[in-house]
RNA sequence: GCGGAAUUGGCGAAAUUGGCAGACGCGCUAGACUUAGGAUCUAGUGGAGAAAUCCGUGGGGGUUCAAGUCCCCCAUUCCGCACCA
């Protein structure tokens, strides 16, 4: 016998498909719940357990509070531009357009198939000119305002993509995040956002959201805020000067030499000539290193004088000024006050270079004349410091800010990590960015009344180092808006992660044409109450979406800060150990599980696995247990068909009129309820399931002694529990019991009966010097002596007592007794 | 190097405030029903032992009547950050 899942699923999904059940009114804003799911990127790949896993318990916790009476809205799209389908033009010949558009198709249909409740009524890609049009409406909003601007700036290059890569795309051990290829530098003039404006907003934000304390962490040190103060340097015999940043002004006297970036523009203009050439030297070698090469805290110090000195600002000291890699150009100013002694990194170069190392801070404990072994970094008194002898260090830093600023040498500054987000790229499937260069009036920005500036379809994909759109003549030459002289249009087009930055305002309703999203939808369903996806997007997607929300709010488009209130990341499904990807061929089709078991049992298997947020290696082993318990509970209820319209069943029970049997079943099924009410508001789908199956073991013959009125209620809990987790079964279930209306539609969560979750009598666990030598069942609230006395009788328990002194008993109410002998 | 999370039967995993470790499921064993069983049902199932009992939550110490849970040290795995001045 099997649970025939192909044609309850289908129908179901049909019944709710023909009659809109999951078709949100967005009208209606009582008790409403936006519910979202990272959209999907439509690779060729398509849908692998690793989204199932993401999605169908999502689904599951949406359709719970949809039950629960929310008027719940769960969308889904495509993020559809992107490098991997060019990149499979370039290797197949297929348009990138074609293969998305097929690719789509193939993931509706798969997505269709999970039977999640998506309002596809809503159903939004990126790539079509009606979706990014709005992309270049909010670039030429960010370009108004300065806060999208052109620089040339040494960018991360990816060879193989052939393309530049933001900072955040950039793996740890310095890969390209998409293809694993090495990153290099190189120079480029490129279209950056300024997302560095909002880097406070971007920070205090995140005290105000309930997202995974992991995840906001990662944002706090990619934002990486750090006080301190700007010190300028006068350079002798010019009229350069070096500033610097310096999170410890209190080490100001103790600065024995200056090190600049090897890229920073100030080393050709104070290097002395004679040491020109072994500067270009260092510079090629330095070029040559790999960024994680550069950065590796092991690597050994290496740099060049320039023969330049520069001036202390407070004592008037020559110092040598050095160049040297360990100075990042893109932190703070590319500059580095060199302070030995009480600075790790400096204390090794100075060692290295036979540089002076100057004690300005003493520890206490030890004298000044002591030897460092190695840099303290920590705060003291001060020495060596003129004046300020003997101050301690941390007012010596407040001090000697007050005093650069009196002498103009230098304020008090806070320094971010986090730079602006660069967003060209020389590629073809993208938005294209909606700039005219021309000679004469620079760059212009396209009139609104021009967009959507659409991606013309025929161009040539062979990766050259330059845009495609580059060498599409009928695309890239124009005339400037404002002068009407021949111009050129920006080659280029958008980061992808621009379409996700704002997608979900969209959602609300895809087709608007009278601006980028309805904005008074917006205003009843944003922020996003729920949103789930993977945890590998902490510092990009994420971030980007938290700025573009701020700024949409700047511009009057948002009432709220934040995008995503309640933010939770599922786990990894791997594989073998690997993240499933098609480049590792370790993907898991899910397509063959819903053959075989159906979309049901797939869901609660992949809840039932283990905890949401955990994930784990995937493995099929466990599938019988959810098919079994499905086909137990089908066979069940079909023993009951139409007893609801047999049986007029009550709202509620009270629990001291029945019978022994129907008490203890009305019993279990409220606990069962309650467990599972509070499993699910917090997507433990696992426990929850657990509880569900030790429900239907514990029901066994002491349902069918029930009366008929209470066998209904109970089924109809039972179903409603399931629901969330197995919505077409519940449906049929539904049905078969003798409902009318799918119980989407008509929602019903059950509410506890708290006088059934307390149970007359308990087991309480009787201890003896800890171990445990029996159990006794008790009257709910026995005292100490009721227990006491009911332990003479227990045999097990006295045969470790008798002839024993008692020094001590433990009693803990309904719980435990522990007896302590010697 | 720094920071975080984890480590529980043969396997996936449960376990309010410290209070009966192993719920639930897989697998396994035995039985039932069957022409058959890779279907279904019933019972058993952490290890050792005939039993009483003893031992068991990565390892070692500690606090406590009582520790998977709290404290200290160590190991392994995964993740994040990695010269951030």
């Amino acid at each position: 016998m099997r649970y025939p899942f192909a044609e309850i699923e289908s129908k179901w999904q049909q019944y709710w498909e023909d009659n809109k059940i999951n078709c949100t009114d967005l009208s209606k804003t009582e008790k409403q719940l936006y519910s979202l799911v990272m959209f999907i990127y439509p690779s060729g790949a398509k849908l692998h357990c690793g989204h199932w896993y993401n999605y169908a318990p999502a689904d599951s916790w949406s359709r719970f509070k949809r039950l629960q009476g929310y008027n719940v809205f769960e969308p889904m799209g495509y993020d559809a531009f992107g490098l991997p389908a060019e990149n499979y033009a370039i290797k197949t010949g297929i348009h990138p357009k074609d293969s998305t558009m097929t690719n789509i198709a193939d993931i509706r249909r798969q997505l269709k198939s999970i039977g999640c409740m998506y309002d596809w009524d809503k159903e939004l890609m990126t790539c079509v000119p009606e979706y990014y049009k709005w992309n270049q409406w909010l670039f030429l909003q960010l370009f108004e305002r300065g806060l999208a601007y052109r620089k040339n700036a040494p960018v991360n290059w990816c060879d193989s993509c052939q393309t530049v890569l933001a900072n955040e795309q950039v793996a740890s051990d310095g890969t390209c995040e998409r293809c694993s290829n090495l990153v290099i530098q190189k120079n480029l003039t490129q279209w950056f956002f300024k997302i560095t404006d909002y880097a406070d907003e971007l920070l205090a934000g995140l005290d105000t959201i309930k997202w995974p304390e992991k995840t906001k962490t990662m944002q706090r040190n990619w934002i990486g805020r750090s006080y301190g103060a700007e010190v300028v340097f006068d350079i002798e015999d010019s009229d350069e000067k070096i500033k610097v940043f310096t999170t410890r002004p209190d080490t100001l006297y103790g600065v024995t030499y200056v090190v600049l970036a090897p890229e920073h523009t100030l080393v050709d203009r104070v290097a002395k000539p004679e040491f020109a050439a072994a500067i270009a030297g260092y510079r090629e070698e330095a070029k040559k290193l790999t960024e994680i090469e550069r950065t590796s805290t092991v690597k050994e110090k290496t740099g060049v004088p320039t023969g330049t000195y520069a001036v202390n600002p407070v004592n008037g000291e020559r110092i040598p000024i050095w160049v040297s890699d360990y100075v990042l150009l893109t932190y703070g100013t590319g500059c580095v006050m060199a302070v030995p002694a009480h600075d790790e990194r400096d204390f090794e170069f100075a060692k290295k270079f036979n540089l002076e190392i100057r004690k300005v801070i003493l520890e206490s404990g030890t004298n000044e004349s002591d030897e460092l072994q190695a840099a303290f970094t920590g705060a003291g008194t001060m020495v060596n410091s003129a004046e300020h002898n003997g101050m301690l260090s941390l007012d010596f830093k407040l001090a000697i800010v007050e005093k650069l600023q009196a002498i103009s040498a230098g304020q008090k500054k806070v320094n971010y990590r986090l730079r602006d987000w660069l967003i060209s790229r020389q590629r073809y499937w993208g938005t294209p960015i909606p700039i005219i260069h021309c000679q004469k009036c620079g760059e212009v920005p396209v009139p609104y009344s021009q967009l959507p500036l659409e991606l013309p379809y025929d161009v040539e994909f062979k990766p050259t180092g330059e845009s495609p759109l580059a060498s599409n003549e009928k695309f890239i030459n124009t005339g400037c808006p404002k002068c009407g002289a021949p111009a050129k249009r920006d080659a280029d087009t958008m980061d992808t992660f621009v379409d996700s930055s704002w997608y979900y305002f969209r959602f609300l309703n895809p087709r608007f044409e009278d601006g980028m999203f309805d904005t008074k939808l917006a205003e009843a369903w944003t922020p996003v109450g729920m949103y789930i996806g993977g945890a590998e997007h902490a510092t990009m997607h994420l971030l980007y979406a938290r700025f573009i929300h701020k700024f949409l709010r700047d511009i009057g488009m948002a009432k709220s800060d934040e995008p995503f209130r309640t933010l939770v990341h599922q786990g990894t499904i791997t594989n073998a150990g690997a993240k499933m990807s098609k480049s590792r061929g370790n993907v898991v089709n899910p397509d063959e599980f819903i053959v075989k078991h159906g979309s049901d049992v797939f869901r609660m298997y992949l809840m039932f696995m283990g905890p949401f947020e955990m994930g784990g290696d995937w493995s099929d082993k466990g599938i019988a247990g959810t098919d079994r318990f499905i086909l137990r509970m089908y066979e069940f209820i079909k023993n009951y068909e139409n007893i609801t319209k047999t049986a007029i069943v009550p709202d509620s029970f009270v629990i001291t009129a029945l019978a022994d049997e129907e008490k203890a079943v009305y019993r279990e099924v409220h606990q069962t309820l309650h467990k599972v009410t509070i499993e699910l508001e917090n997507l433990r789908f696992n426990t929850a399931i657990a509880a569900m199956m030790e429900l239907s073991g514990k029901l066994g013959k002491r349902f069918v002694q029930c009366r008929v009125e209470l066998q209904a209620y109970v089924l109809q809990i039972f179903i409603s529990m399931m629901a969330p987790l197995a919505p077409h079964f519940a449906e049929e279930c539904w049905q078969i019991i003798g409902k009318e209306k799918s119980i989407f539609a008509e929602p019903v969560w059950y509410t506890v009966d708290a006088a059934a979750l307390i149970e007359d009598e308990v087991m309480i666990a009787v201890q003896v010097n800890g171990k445990l030598r029996g159990t006794i069942p008790m009257p709910l609230d026995s005292t100490q002596d009721e227990v006491k006395a009911a332990l003479q009788n227990v045999e097990s328990v006295t045969r470790h007592t008798s002839g024993k002194t008692v020094v001590k008993e433990i009693y803990v109410k309904n719980k435990i007794y522990n007896i302590v002998v010697k």
